[in-house]
RNA sequence: GGCCCGUUCGUCUAUCGGUUAGGACGCCAGGUUUUCAACCUGGAAAGAGGGGUUCGAUUCCCCUACGGGCUACCA
């Protein structure tokens, strides 16, 4: 069964990158009616906090990213300390106690020469005495996988085939000083023991990916198919990572984004087929395909979610937004035509308040002075409210007879004399809304 | 510095060596409309640079430039 999972760290929201990363793997899931994880990478204690872990939950519930299995890696540390002790048995694992800074400066040092920055296996040719000594004096070593130093290979989902040879790649620490174990080795454990299938990350992963297929194979596993997309850049390509605070689900949510925009946008930018909008997951599951995403950096502009959300608006029935329409004090017999007027004149549900506030107490006149004389006879003809549909076609007709007037130059100023503003929804359908009329005062 | 990946209209991209280099979003213009939006029609708009290979390169190879990633006792 396909089995795919998305494992963020709870040390913080979640943001339009990780969600690409989400997206992608709960979309592969579903379209080969197999299982979405959501696994919490959470081995970290000084960094995972709790109110993150909820808040992901959170944050993907709301797009209606819905898994079919949550994992805790601080849970299943048993597990990982087995699959350290097989590699320990086989002796591809092995303890090094070289201070960060002392790696620090043999880094420098093979810089310096011009050579890469990779560890030079010192630990490997102690002596049993002299790793003793070590750990008497320094306490417990880290633990690192001995990698073979051969090409790595295999054929990446997106990126094609893709050869790293392992010798430019240090032996990765696995288990800390501090015997907390890390990322890369939790990862393959839980990749394995899950029957993780497919695994589509970000391409920041790509030399873990190297080193994960050795550490699979070592512990007698198959390793799963790769796919890894492009980073997400800034409308200009700067690194997103400076501007993750805004686009953060949460922030997003907060600023009107419709979850349906969000997902759609994100299921497709940076692939070969084009951005439409999908207001139900099924349509967007049915088109997806991995296949079509390039390796290139993506641009994304957060501007693009707004005409998007717009659009969602636009078709969106009464009974989806009577709760937000409440909330902010339409009375419930002007509900329903409240949303039919405003929902084309909105860019996000946050937009609805002003137009009822302006519906309510009515809206500072927009009078031009050419004009003055025309509006203060036309609201001399004004009936008394409240008004109804057809209000407004017999005012205007009355307006226009006494007047002279027609066309653009009855009607603009009026509108702008209701509404104080030159565009809006259909008069006939403002005016039944309009609970005072300043200038009619 | 080393290792990976990348570079086609403003953006996301198509092109299995021969195309008027196509589409989508955006943009501009016209139409329609009492406004805006929506909708319809039309339009402008692209192969980073340099070398090869070839009858012929956007396409294959090399170099350069530029961009991104990795190079942690983070994930």
């Amino acid at each position: 069964m396909t089995t795919t999972r998305f494992a963020p760290s709870p040390t913080g929201h979640i943001h339009v990158g990780n969600l690409r990363t989400a997206l992608l793997n709960f979309l592969i899931a579903r379209k080969a009616g197999g299982q979405f994880i959501l696994r919490i990478d959470d081995t970290d204690p000084e960094r995972s906090r709790e109110e993150y872990v909820d808040a992901i939950k959170e944050d993907l519930e709301w797009l209606g990213l819905h898994w079919d299995r949550v994992e805790r890696q601080s849970e299943r540390l048993d597990r990982y300390a087995e699959a350290a002790d097989t590699l320990r048995g086989m002796g591809r694992f092995y303890e090094a106690f070289e201070t960060p800074t002392e790696l620090d400066l043999k880094r420098k040092k093979q810089l310096n020469m011009g050579r890469p920055p990779v560890y030079d296996r010192a630990a490997l040719s102690m002596t049993g005495d002299e790793r003793e000594a070590l750990r008497a004096e320094r306490g417990p070593g880290v633990w690192r996988f001995k990698l073979d130093q051969e090409r790595i290979e295999w054929d990446d989902g997106i990126l094609g085939p893709v050869s790293i040879d392992a010798a430019s790649v240090s032996d990765p620490v696995l288990i800390r000083g501090d015997g907390q174990v890390l990322y890369t080795l939790a990862s393959v454990v839980d990749d394995m023991e899950m029957g993780v299938t497919d695994v589509v990350r970000g391409s920041d992963h790509v030399t873990n990916t190297a080193t994960q297929i050795q550490i699979i194979e070592a512990l007698g596993g198959t390793p799963p198919r790769f796919a890894h997309h492009s980073l997400l850049t800034g409308p200009q390509g700067e690194s997103l990572s400076k501007r993750l605070g805004t686009l953060s689900l949460r922030d997003l949510r907060e600023r009107g984004v419709h979850p349906m925009a969000l997902l759609s946008l994100l299921a497709r930018l940076g692939s070969s087929d084009p951005v439409e909008l999908r207001t139900d997951m099924e349509t967007l599951v049915d088109g997806f395909d991995i296949t079509r995403f390039g390796a290139a950096p993506t641009k994304f502009d957060e501007n693009d979610l707004f005409p998007m959300t717009a659009r969602i608006l636009q078709e969106t029935p009464f009974e989806e937004v009577r709760q937000t329409i409440a909330a902010i004090g339409v009375p419930d017999g002007l509900a329903a035509r409240f949303w039919a007027v405003t929902r084309d004149n909105i860019t996000t549900l946050n937009d609805l308040e002003a137009w009822w506030i302006m519906f309510r107490d009515g809206a500072e006149p927009a009078i031009a002075p050419e004009d003055a004389d025309f509006v203060a006879h036309a609201m001399r003809l004004l009936p008394e409210g409240p008004y109804d549909d057809a209000t407004w076609s017999e005012w205007t007709a009355a307006v226009r007879d006494a007047t002279g007037r027609k066309g653009r130059p009855l009607f603009m100023p009026l509108r702008k004399a209701l509404t104080g503003q030159e565009r809006g929804p259909e008069m006939s359908q403002v005016l039944p809304l309009m609970q005072r009329i300043r200038a009619a005062d």
